[in-house]
DNA sequence: CCTGTCACG
DNA sequence: GACGTACGTGACAGGG
């Protein structure tokens, strides 16, 4: 052992990403029993690497082996050419999560595992292939990519491990009909249309073969092209040169990838029974693990049959977990006891993380402290940033608290960990951690977290806190902070409290986070929700991460000045009220303005509402105009000052001094249909539809240099609509593309196409909304301001000409009060619990009930989108900014405008597929400009 | 802290 | 027959 790699030693390099696509679609999608963790890829991997290492006796067994993994889906090849690998299908969702386990399981095996950012797999392999036979050693890959091909030779081979066929030079000349040095060539002309290499048009391996042999090589056949005989190949090959060329330096591999490490790392080592065996233990493999025992001499451990006894009522907390106990923690204050969690942390596999911070605000919030949680009860505090003097102390000395690991070392030490693709990183709310984390340079990843968990098993239920999932499923009462910073004015900041104190209060926090994962982890499987989890609510953290800390400009001076144009109107507003009231009042406050309104001036229509005031709502301002002109000017005075202190004056405050720009927050588990929720601000509000409103869009702008694009789904309710309800008229409209509105108008009234009048298509679009929004005749009357019976009229006409949309409504409120709860398409469970309640409840609940598989299936959608974005424009200066229920913004360079509006106008259309196929096509409206006004 | 009002999809 | 109702959000101001 330990000897230097060279003459003699064999080398195996392992295409680790061929091993897990082709587990993956050899096998069915199996999951874990215990929690349903798909587990099919991870389980036809091991049983490859097990052959594998089988098959290793003899005098041809190897001395030095790796598995090669690809990482990132950006490389230098997309920088030569942005379209390479762009017809790639994105990788299955249920795939995704066992990437990590391979590795895991690469290393149970004892086998080295490697990868570099940036880089393909194949690079390395070459690279490394290189190394050795430079060396004097011999080299197997185990692939059968046809892209390797041109590697062998010189001691290097190929081993097929399916087929058990061994590659060499002749192996490679049967499939070139070249030898390797000139499958590059080959390769360069034929293209490749699974890495969307572009190549010559109408040039195959055939022809590109006899091309390559009858010049020599590529070099000489293009300066040479010229004596081609065959006038079509002859253009071809002038004309698209620089193609050639390309698609050359795209299928070359790289012989000189910096790699971290050497040859003689990769030398062959025994797996250890037990941390192969736990391996295969956790993941449940029965057989396997059966048989690696035996083959091992080992006892094969003992895995237990049945799920894990989860127990679902309030308290009931499985029997084996100690009492959570706030004074059994620990506080880590030197760097060998961090070294001790990381190092158990890293073993596990898996740990539960909490950051303390000075503030709500994770772009401005500074890191005080660090908790960690491995086992339950097993919770540790990581106090970093701590000031010394207490609460008490008034004059709060800005020195650091003594017996503080140094931030830096903390974080330098704890990095590997939290960024450690084969440990889960737990959390209650982990966008929060990530963002301030992200600031201090780490990137949490992979991610699981316990509030997303609880908003995918009963969204519409409960709220997702953690006291609250704490109280509910735990039966404990967490610390409150209000204990630690007190509230109000004498509020401290949490780096002001003792140490001692937040020890108890964080470490908590880690260790019921940790002990909620346990419990609803193996749930969501049970609950049916393992996709909804893994594919439309975890993968959004990292993307609302960046699109929250990328953040979008906004102008100062723009929204400065509007706010003073709005004080003079408004002011100017506020005197002629006065003027007409007869006396000053509070034009802001509707219980005095009520008192004028109906008192004073004894207009009609005066109705109190709950509290005993009058209630002075737009709706009653609106039929009071036409009696009098303080209405109006009351209405006018209103939208002028929710202008400036909504947007113009409030906006500048959340302008970030450190970015210049605004960063909003998106909350993943708000909104009880799936939809997101902005806030801090919220940017999911800002005005449009009304001139003087529109104009706050003009003070959200691009960079110098670059423009806002937006791209927004047309019409995607009312699609959704008549795809779930499976109305044909409606579904044949959106086919060809028609006027949704009119087309209902007409379908409804019999009014042709060319006939319609604006007012017809404006009741039937009021219509078309009422139904998303679970129809009723009292609604739809108000919305039109017409009588209550007449609105009725429509709706028995609209039910009549559209009776699946009839049939849609009851069949979901009936599923509702049977199962308390609807879905979307994509499986997103939404509770309905007051469905069955007596009273007007129900009405609410049953409206709510329609409108939740509409709205949530949209939301659905978009959500899918964002996911894929960041893949789809990667190779684009362009950043995802904002997300407004159906509109996504942009910014991005002026050059890559079209580029940008292309790529992510297909991922937004195509979002649905491949898990629902809609009949009816989605489409995408773009538009663009130097502010948000221009781009909507 | 709750309510009314109003901005958005 | 009466009751109150379009669905989903968040922010601000007033008033107790």
């Amino acid at each position: 052992m330990g000897t230097q790699f060279g003459k003699g030693c064999h080398l195996h390099l392992i295409d680790g990403s061929a091993f897990i696509f082709r587990a993956y679609h050899a096998l069915p999608p199996l999951t874990r029993k215990s929690d349903g963790l798909p587990i099919g890829a991870v389980s036809g991997f091991c049983n490859m690497l097990h052959r594998y290492v089988e098959g290793n006796s003899g005098p041809d067994a190897p001395t030095h082996v790796a598995v090669i993994f690809d990482k990132g889906s950006h490389t230098f090849r997309n920088d030569l050419y942005d379209q390479y690998k762009a017809n790639r299908e994105a990788m299955p969702e249920d795939l995704r999560p066992q990437i990590p386990l391979t590795r895991k399981a690469t290393e149970a095996f004892n086998i080295a595992c490697k990868e570099l950012e940036g880089y393909e797999a194949d690079d390395i392999i070459a690279t490394l292939s290189c190394q050795a036979r430079d060396a004097g050693g011999r080299v197997t890959i185990i692939s059968s990519d046809k892209d390797l091909m041109q590697l062998v030779g010189d001691g290097v081979e190929m081993l097929d491990a399916m087929k058990n066929k061994r590659i060499d030079v002749d192996g490679v000349r049967e499939k070139f009909g070249v030898g390797p040095d000139r499958v590059v060539d080959v390769q360069a002309l034929a293209g490749d249309s699974v890495d969307n290499v572009p190549g010559a048009p109408g040039i195959g391996i055939k022809t590109a073969a006899l091309l390559i042999n009858e010049f020599g090589s590529l070099e000489a056949l293009l300066d040479r092209a010229d004596e081609i005989k065959q006038p079509k190949r002859r253009e071809t090959l002038i004309e698209k040169r620089d193609q050639i060329e390309l698609s050359k330096r795209l299928v070359q591999l790289d012989c000189n990838t910096p790699l971290d490490f050497t040859l003689d790392d990769l030398e062959v080592k025994d797996p250890d029974p037990e941390t192969l065996l736990g391996f295969l233990a956790e993941m449940e493999f029965r057989t396997l693990t059966r048989r690696i025992a035996d083959a091992l001499g080992a006892e094969a451990p003992v895995i237990t049959d049945a799920p894990a006894d989860v127990p679902d009522a309030p308290g009931s907390t499985a029997p084996e977990w100690p009492a959570i106990d706030a004074s059994k923690y620990e506080c880590v204050r030197d760097m060998d006891r961090l070294r001790d969690w990381i190092a158990r942390a890293t073993d596990k596999g898996w740990v539960a993380v909490d950051t303390e911070t000075t503030g709500l605000n994770e772009m401005r919030a500074d890191l005080v402290g660090v908790c960690l949680s491995i086992d339950p009860g097993a919770a540790c505090y990581i106090p970093l940033t701590h000031k010394a003097g207490g609460a008490d102390d008034l004059f709060g000395s800005d020195d650091l608290a003594e017996g503080q690991i140094p931030l830096n070392d903390a974080l330098d030490a704890l990095k590997p960990l939290l960024e450690d693709p084969a440990v889960m990183k737990i959390g209650q709310n982990m966008k929060y951690d990530a963002k301030v984390l992200r600031r201090y340079g780490i990137d949490v990843a992979p991610i699981d977290d316990t509030m997303l968990m609880s908003y995918a098993m009963h969204g519409g239920e409960h709220s997702h806190g953690m006291d609250f999932l704490s109280e509910k499923y735990l039966g404990h009462q967490p610390i409150p902070i209000k204990e630690l910073l007190g509230t109000g004015k004498s509020q401290i900041t949490f780096e002001r409290v003792p140490i001692d104190d937040a020890v108890k209060y964080a470490a908590e926090d880690a260790d019921v986070t940790l002990r909620l994962w346990h419990l609803f982890k193996p749930q969501l499987h049970k609950a049916h929700v393992t996709r909804v989890y893994e594919g439309l609510e975890r993968p959004l953290v990292p993307v609302l991460t960046r699109m929250e800390m990328a953040g979008i400009k906004v102008d100062r001076d723009t929204l400065s000045r509007m706010s003073n144009a709005f004080a003079q109107k408004m002011a100017g507003l506020e005197s002629e009220i006065h003027e007409l009231a007869g006396e000053a009042f509070n034009v802001g406050s509707p219980a005095q303005l009520g008192d004028i309104l109906f008192d004073k001036m004894g207009l009609e229509g005066g109705k109190r509402g709950k509290n005993g005031k009058y209630s002075t709502g737009a709706d009653i301002l609106e039929d009071l105009a036409t009696e009098h002109e303080l209405p109006r000017r009351v209405l006018d005075w209103r939208q002028l000052s929710k202008l400036k202190s909504t947007y113009t004056d409030a906006l500048q405050d959340h302008i970030n001094p450190d970015t210049g720009r605004v960063h909003t927050s998106y909350s993943i588990a708000g909104a009880n249909t799936g939809r997101l929720a902005s806030t801090d601000p919220n940017l999911q509000n800002i005005p449009v539809r009304s001139e003087e409103g529109r104009r706050i869009r003009e003070a959200f702008v691009a960079e110098p240099g670059k423009v806002l694009v937006s791209l927004d789904y047309s019409q995607i309710e009312l699609r959704i609509l008549a795809h779930i309800a499976d109305i044909e008229a409606l579904k044949q409209a959106f086919r060809e593309g028609q006027d949704i509105h009119a087309a209902t108008a007409s379908e409804m009234f019999g009014v042709p196409l060319d006939e319609m009048t604006p007012d017809v298509r404006r009741q039937a679009k009021a219509i078309n909304f009422g139904v998303i929004y679970g129809i009723s005749g009292f609604g739809l009357a108000r919305n039109l301001r017409i009588p209550r019976a007449e609105a009725q009229g429509f709706i028995d006409r609209y039910f009549e000409r559209f009776p699946g949309i009839k049939t849609y409504m009851e069949e979901t409120t009936a599923f509702a009060q049977k199962h308390n709860r609807v879905e979307t398409l994509f499986g997103r469970v939404i509770h309905t619990p007051e469905i069955n309640a007596k009273g007007p409840r129900a009405g609410f609940a049953k409206r709510a009930a329609i409108n939740a598989p509409i709205q949530g299936t949209a939301a659905d959608i978009i959500r899918r989108a964002m996911v894929r974005m960041d893949d789809a424009i990667a190779g684009l200066p362009a950043k995802m900014l904002l997300q407004v229920h159906d509109e996504l913004l942009f910014e991005v360079e002026e050059g890559a405008v079209d580029d940008l509006i292309a790529a992510a106008r297909d991922v937004m259309q195509g979002a649905a597929e491949p898990v629902v196929k809609l009949d009816v096509p989605l489409i995408v409206d773009a538009g663009k400009g130097a502010n948000w006004a221009e781009a909507h």
